[in-house]
DNA sequence: CATGAATGAGCTTTCATTCAT
DNA sequence: CATGAATGAAAGCTCATTCAT
């Protein structure tokens, strides 16, 4: 961290340990806690500036003090948030367990997963709304943002090359890009649901207006790594 | 509240006409006019929240008092400030006059349209977020929010409807999903540039990224109309 | 002013112009000097930190919110209060009108002035000590800060040359020092009196012990520019 | 309060004597000491007001708690800071060891060794100055304080009684003025160093300035002890 | 004794907005 | 219409101090 905040040395009870954790370090870290679960509320639904440490001191049933305390500033508990955010995704990711042996399975899967954890975590798409709208600026002062970069263009470049082995999928695609679209069309329809609805009149969230554009997103990607065909213009 | 605002009648003096438009009507035009530029490049820049009365007023080296003559509120300002944008979109669009005739091209001139539009225009990008971040609750207090219904989708329907006839394009496949598909991908880019450039730890604003982008972006639009081929699964 | 306060033009009303001074101008004149008049005896009582935004805006009967309107902000306030304090220390000396033609005279009365002078603004001396103690960091942000250097330099070095014409006073002494030794004597009593008083046990403030120590001061100071002695060593 | 702190008996261990201190007292002892040593530095630098008590802790490399178990309260050390500033001062004096048989020698090693003194410990002065501010109420509160009275001016007064019987000195000039005279110049001229350095427009700090205003320095006081003269007006 | 978590009042400053010419 | 003074709430943050091991 760049701030100066105090960080309670047990940040996460190793399981395997014999560690005692004490029960005051115990309530310690519930208190940290219950603060940036706060936050991530408090900020995904408001945003950076509308996001008032008071709000969140209270959702977290805390005091103002106890955010500089154990963050430094609002700006370090947001640096935090964010990559507690990345951290979750990326844990969700994990989890998935892809078996890249078969890759038309496998990148059917990471599309449901994207599309997805996006719709279930809106907060995720705010707050990195909210990051972009800084300019990035939080989090380049995350030192543990690198560990973050997404494992998932990895993965996709795994299912790649597989599929090209077994001659179900182009060569010439590169993993950034097809994870950028699989990531651009989620999280567009997430992110601007709202003003969709507005303009195209019609309610984005509905459940088969969600299960249309799915259906559209995989048909998409599977076109665009589809080996047989080379688009005329 | 917009309502209470003054709206001078003569929005925009058309040059040929009668002027009946005095000199005091000018002045204070200019005067609503700057506001209106000053407040689409700070909400912009700060977010609603972040973007404060005085900031605007500074910036259109006008007076606090002035905002709340013309626009009622922050609040009206920023109703006002989203009509703009998506009044100078549609300008823009309208402007492009595509032969639907030809419709391969006339798609391929819609994307490259909608991309470098986003791009030319960050704040059209961060005004949206901005509002989606409040659940599109300005939008809908515009009574001309309608009015601008993206007229993109009727072109690319037309052009859908145009490749069918001519038997270049799939007859299976919607307007709304190729519109999004293309905004998405532009939006995306656009908006989440600087955590993209942070955790892909690639520059996504340099131009032979940017062309990267573009160019897969066409292809795989093309690949989505392409009547030839069902992708397997 | 480094500051960005609003700064009213009307800022003394010249008594000879024809200047129509409006009432609503007259009112903020007003209320721009109760905030510095309440500053002034605020920073002196308290020091600058100590001497808290809302103390000065209640003893103001004001808005804590005007002393940035005015004043940009508490240091900009506390710029302000220095240079009203040496504006009125200067006004005070101009008043005095000296007649250097009679140099022993003159040279008695400017020791007293400048040791009532002390004595009857003590938060003169506060202020200076306040400033001291932040190292003159305010002192330097005003433009207006050299205007003030000391015409009682000047005077004294006027009343020393008169003194030497007419076989008064050495030439071998110079009028800062004269100067400087006035003050010191002056200020030191008043500024150190309550720690003198509880060590020297002796109320230090009591009107014979100032008197003594004026006494003192002038035997002092006139003894330092007496021609007739070199004191032995 | 003062009452309710900790107050290690073993103040000072003496090398030669049985060491019945323990290890944790001395570390206990150490804690004490390094606190007292940021305090004297941090209120010194900042005032009263503006030396916080975390400032404190964090310059000991210790807790703020510590400060309330040794000192009782922010109070209670700042009392102790003043005693110890005192203790100091009174330390360096005793070990001046001047020869009163000598009246002008002791009385030139006098000014010396004050305006020197003032110079060395420049935090002396500020926080006479803050203890002034507050209108020594903290010192009141040391039980020490009397212990502490200036020996300065008896020895002073025996410089002048040697002074006298040996014809060198005057016989009407109290101890506690001259005292006075060399504590104000010395004082004077290290506490307004910023100010007079940018009204002044001089570096008073420059180690010429200082040798020239401690050589009229001792000229004045030898000049007001000098029997042979006396001004007239 | 040391450590660190908790507490609530207070700090300077900025906010959107209204009043009065 | 333009200008600028006034207003009160709320913002982020720091303060001295106490509680609990």
């Amino acid at each position: 961290m760049v701030t100066t905040a105090r960080q309670p040395k047990a940040r996460m009870a190793k399981p395997g340990g014999k560690r005692t954790t004490g029960v005051r370090e115990q309530s310690a870290q519930q208190t940290r806690e219950s603060i940036l679960r706060a936050a991530i509320k408090v900020f995904a639904q408001h945003g950076y500036e509308g996001g008032s440490v008071e709000k969140i001191s209270r959702l977290a049933k805390s005091y103002d003090r106890m955010i500089y305390y154990y963050f430094g500033s609002k700006e370090g508990l947001f640096v935090e948030v964010l990559e507690t955010i990345y951290q979750r995704m990326n844990d969700a990711e994990a989890e998935l367990a892809l078996d890249v042996g078969q890759p038309l399975l496998a990148l059917e899967q990471m599309v449901h997963f994207v599309l997805d954890y996006y719709r279930a975590h809106p907060e995720f798409v705010t707050l990195l709304n909210t990051e972009n709208l800084h300019k990035g600026r939080h989090i380049v002062k995350s030192l543990r943002a690198k560990e973050y970069s997404s494992p998932a263009i990895t993965v996709i470049g795994d299912i790649l090359q597989a599929g090209v082995q077994q001659g179900l999928m182009r060569a010439d695609v590169s993993p950034r890009d097809v994870y950028l679209l699989i990531a651009a069309t989620g999280y567009f329809y997430m992110s601007n649901r709202h003003t969709l609805t507005a303009f195209l009149g019609e309610n984005i969230d509905a459940p088969p207006a969600v299960a249309q554009w799915k259906r559209f997103v995989l048909d998409t990607v599977f076109r665009v790594v589809n080996p047989a065909v080379q688009p005329a213009l």
